[in-house]
DNA sequence: CAGAATCCTTCATGATACTG
DNA sequence: CAGTATCATGAAGGATTCTG
């Protein structure tokens, strides 16, 4: 059994959304379930290890659900929030705001050329629901 | 000039607050501004290099200001959050009470023994000055 | 369709020694 | 006191191939 201690609760949930492709994983996830190759074709860029990879980690924290449907090949194999995922909801929310504001003030004083594609608006499915 | 593109506002606070001493880091700062000193013997764990880049990142990122006092060593240099640094405070609380209640979820559930030493109150000095 | 197995590259962190 | 410079290492992510 995973044992580890953390000095303060942030750390903890950095570890939970922190992967290069988890917050936009979740961010799919939050607005429906979604089967595996759903996931690949609206994240082009990952690979095949790294998904079932991030998926895992996410699943290990209580976060995502996978349901297999099938006895045999061809699975279906589907990803869910958890109620633990949906009420990261808030978080993932004000985290997104604080990103994007914080990312015009480093454009907008010309510190650096960063952007946000898209808005927090793709998290909001969970604030209601949970 | 730093050129950089996020999928999501998530993604863009994760990069500011990510870095295994940050979190930490900032809490100290929120109480009130630290010399280099004061910062090594509260995290007496950290090397040298490791403190003066992560101080850095935050100071690229606005987030931390660097003062310098005396003409010739030993200087005193002190570090102190900015305005948008204590803006970080309400998503710092937040992550912080949902990192605590997620831990405890896991650990009642058996899942695994994860704990938080601090809680969340050593960011609240963030919540009503800003 | 989903995923396991291998091998490889890159980056964050760390240990150590040195300087104004 | 505060910081730089080097070198070392481990973990995260990625490319590719194979299987039920």
């Amino acid at each position: 059994m995973a044992k580890k201690t953390y000095n303060i609760g942030v750390e903890a949930t950095l570890d939970v959304i922190s992967g290069k492709w988890k917050p936009q994983l979740l961010c799919h996830l939050s607005v429906r379930p979604q089967r595996t190759c759903d996931l690949r074709q609206e994240l082009p860029e990952i690979s095949q290890k790294v998904l079932t990879q991030q998926l895992r980690e996410l699943m290990d924290d209580g976060i995502v659900q996978r349901q297999v449907y099938g006895d045999r090949a061809p699975f279906k194999v589907v990803y869910t929030l958890t109620t633990m995922g949906r009420s990261l909801g808030t978080v993932l929310v004000q985290m997104s705001i604080w990103g994007e504001h914080h990312v015009d003030e480093l454009r907008e004083s010309g510190v650096s050329d960063v952007r946000v594609q898209n808005d927090h608006a793709g998290f909001e499915h969970l604030l209601q629901a949970n």
